[in-house]
DNA sequence: TAGTGGTCTAGACCACATC
DNA sequence: ATGTGGTCTAGACCACTAA
């Protein structure tokens, strides 16, 4: 118990070595990273104490702390007072589409009903491959499917993953899985999406998007690119999205 | 010099009292927000060091440091080592547009030529009037304006702004002015710009909108509706803005 | 009551900018 | 050489949670 984790090689100390001079707290950021990455502490679960940690790793509680205060404004970590610090999770967020930003223009921001159109391993286009880091000719998977608000389609979705970590994935294990996608993402393949960037543009409705969206061909759409990235900044995940904005909004906080 | 500002009234301690504890450095921080806004410490200026602020608030430098560091990631105060801490400015900002995020499909970020169309007074319309916390029949100034890029426009905007605080604003002022908008309105007009939130919508061109961003009538266009506060969390610019996203997008991150 | 994160302090030293 | 913010430490005490 008290020696299964031995103290950790002393991380280099902040005396002037010449080039590329690192905190103390940003070097234990990056192994704590390293931590969650390799699946010491799965999420969910509680990381160790402050005081345990600081001790494994010979510095300070304070040091320690502003490490985990990093991570946790980055949503690695979630700090809980009097009881803990845990690995995030997507699994039980009560927030339903952590990354999803459209909300309705009136009423509350309930939950969407998901309807799964197909789930497809085929090779990966050339664009697709591109942003995925993937060579060309690997095989990705692509699952189409719509969100409804009040049996009205509001959201086509394009989802391209690397079929490599996706091994397994099946129209009917998403329809049977309960929460989030990027829950099932979590607990099911290990693959734990952490920061996405959105290319967002305004577009006319093809034929058969306009069909699924149930609007005229020609209506306008908001076309939503996303690239998810899991640790280390690595893209696993490029969602093409079609939202009809007749009565949503796509909601934006600029600090 | 050394008594131009006297010990301030020492904040109210964290004994238990009841409701609402707030924690010491949460009150220097509000401090630090009324000097602000009350202009003791001008945009682009440098506030008094950490050590001269712990003395006046009979606090730690450590407690001053966490109140600093939270008005930095608020964007109201930037950290320059070994120089000073200092008040945002929207003025002296290498980032010509802040709250701008669209960025064009290939090619640098560069900056966009503006063209003021108008700017006049009129009765706030009730949605607008709402908007900003206006009373009825309040007068607002709408300026009207396009942003180009290769002698493209790309953004036709339309910008709200509350009358009074804004007197003497006109367009010759707008086009003569040589920095971002938000530099003038807060150099001339003492209005700082602080937060903002978007909602976003794909629209289709109507006729005057398609001819001043020459476009066919009924393209799609990127709506983007921006209310921008100022301290104290008030509304003071409610600007509607359309984008031709053609050869442009709408970049955002999520975390 | 014990353990956790949250706040606050005082002091040392480092890195950076300026004179 | 001086002054600024940036890092790190050690220790005290508070607030919250759960047994």
């Amino acid at each position: 118990m008290s020696a299964t984790v031995p103290t950790e090689t002393p991380v280099a100390v902040h005396a002037s070595e010449g080039p590329a001079f690192s905190p103390l707290y940003q070097q234990i950021k990056a192994l704590l990273v390293k931590s969650l990455q390799g699946g010491e502490w799965k999420p969910g679960e509680a990381i160790p104490s402050e005081l345990e940690l600081a001790a494994r790793f010979r510095v300070s509680q304070g040091t320690v702390r502003k490490a985990i205060d990093e991570l946790a404004t980055d949503n690695l970590l979630v700090r809980r007072q009097g009881k803990g610090t845990y690995v995030a999770t997507h699994a039980e967020e009560n927030i339903q589409y952590r990354f999803l930003r459209l909300a309705p223009d009136e009423g509350p921001a309930t939950g969407m009903a998901r309807s799964f159109l197909d789930c497809r391993r085929i090779r990966a286009p050339a664009d697709v491959a591109r942003a995925l880091d993937l060579k060309s000719g690997d095989s990705a998977v692509l699952v189409r499917r719509t969100l409804s608000r009040n049996e009205r389609p509001v959201v086509l979705d394009e989802i391209w993953l690397p079929a490599g970590p996706f091994k397994g994935l099946t129209a009917e294990r998403l329809s049977q899985y309960a929460g989030p996608m990027y829950g099932l993402f979590e607990s099911e393949f290990g693959v734990r999406m952490i920061r996405a960037e959105e290319k967002i543009r305004a577009v006319v409705a093809d034929a058969s998007s306009a069909a699924l969206l149930q609007v005229p061909e020609g209506s306008p759409l908001l076309s939503v690119e996303r690239l998810a990235h899991t640790y280390g900044d690595k893209p696993v995940e490029l969602r093409r999205g079609l939202y009809n904005t007749a009565s949503h909004f796509y909601r934006n906080e600029l600090n």
